[in-house]
DNA sequence: GCGGCTTTGGTGACTAAGTCACCGACGGGT
DNA sequence: ACCCGTCGGTGACTTAGTCACCAAAGCCGC
């Protein structure tokens, strides 16, 4: 019964679709197919095309952006209850990606082939809505990415970074290097940035990890540019 | 017959809109409303909400950010042939405007009202296939921009745009304070490099102008990014 | 356990970019 | 002529990014 009950339900788990007719529902959970992948599976990327478009059931992928000069920066995370609209775009759109998927952890979704969307996407209006939806998000999201990269200051922009990798727990297993592309910056600055944080007692570092001591403090610096 | 055969044509200026059925087509033209504005207007911006999707046919309109801290940069610029996608996200979209459209020439344009938008996005699949288009083409788009911001030197990115800016023209009216929202820096340091650039010859200043003297030079900075 | 390897992080010296405070020059009004 | 707002220039300083290099920690095969 899990399957089957579970293959029903996954619309249940995205706010959006709440109000969608049921025989667009149907359509979407019958047409879909359910998808397990594991951590650091390349969902999609440069020179593929996209044929399906994803409903993010759980896990979180990390979308990013390798430049031409070779450096990379994380553009922003899909989580459950998300679709990722840019498979959406390449669906339909014309440009091949420019940034790739990774899952970071698990990932379940479901996927729905290019026709069944199109499909959908003239069938019902909420559909349609829950579509716009996520692109509007996506876009206003990237403006802020924009916003951030442009006139916040590094330190900050670290500590809120830290922060939101942690999720509540206070142990973060990442290195350097990865916190550098996180904020697109270079990874001797992360180094000395963390060696402040230390120095302030803030966080502990080790190998391969960062050690929150104060997050207030973090949290404080991180809400100063949104006063400021 | 002036205006009349224009509004029967202006979907012709829209390459993304040639296969389009032909009912769709006179839905489009029947239902939209030819506007013009002056330059300066604010199309869209923090506060209005959209009531119509805009197709853009004569004039460019600049779409620009103003951040919390009330910085500014330009994000991109929607052209002749042209949707713009920003109005249509938040048509449908559960966001807020959270940048700014403004005329930069006198703009002519045909504004669809959001139902229109929606019954067409229902009934024609070319119209779907223009929207979510448009809609790819953004945000590849703003994640080039991400990528300039981030790793491209100010020098490289200030020749860029001049070049951008002048458009064939050797004489771009515009002040430093202007360059430096475009590309979301300090005025100073427009300056500073605007006086390097003088210095070699490539450029001359004068009071709210900056004539293009070595079209070549200022190309090979800008095209250097791109093999590096 | 030992040598070699890769990954990770630390460091100094330097360049580029952004910030701050201030000044002078131009141009339009009255 | 005078005032004032816009425009651009400048020096001193901070922050961020770059470059070249090194050292310590884990990893692997032997």
């Amino acid at each position: 019964m899990t399957a089957e009950s579970e293959s029903r339900d996954w619309v249940d788990l995205f706010p959006g679709l709440s109000q969608l007719e049921t025989p667009a529902r149907q359509v979407l959970l019958q047409r879909s197919t359910l998808i397990d992948v594991p951590a650091g599976t390349v969902l999609f990327g440069p020179g593929k095309t996209a044929e399906h478009m994803l409903f993010l059931l759980e896990g979180t992928v990390r979308v990013q952006h390798l430049s031409d000069s070779g450096r990379e920066i994380v553009l922003y995370r899909v989580g459950g209850g998300e679709s990722c609209v840019l498979t959406t775009a390449c669906l339909m759109g014309y440009a091949e990606y420019s940034a790739e998927g990774i899952a970071e952890t698990e990932v379940r979704a479901a996927a729905v082939p290019r026709l069944v969307f199109d499909d959908l996407v003239a069938q019902s209006s909420s559909f349609r809505n829950f579509v716009f939806t996520a692109f509007s998000r996506r876009i206003t999201d990237l403006f802020l990415v924009i916003d951030e990269i442009a006139f916040q200051r590094m330190d900050v922009r670290l500590a809120q970074r830290l922060l939101e990798i942690s999720k509540g727990d206070d142990r973060i297993e990442t290195t350097h290097q990865r916190l550098a592309v996180e904020l697109g910056t270079a990874r001797e600055v992360v180094s000395r940035q963390l060696q402040e944080f230390q120095r302030r007692g803030w966080i502990r570092q080790a190998r391969g990890s960062v050690h929150i001591q104060d997050r207030g403090a973090l949290l404080s610096l991180a809400e100063d540019a949104a006063k400021a």
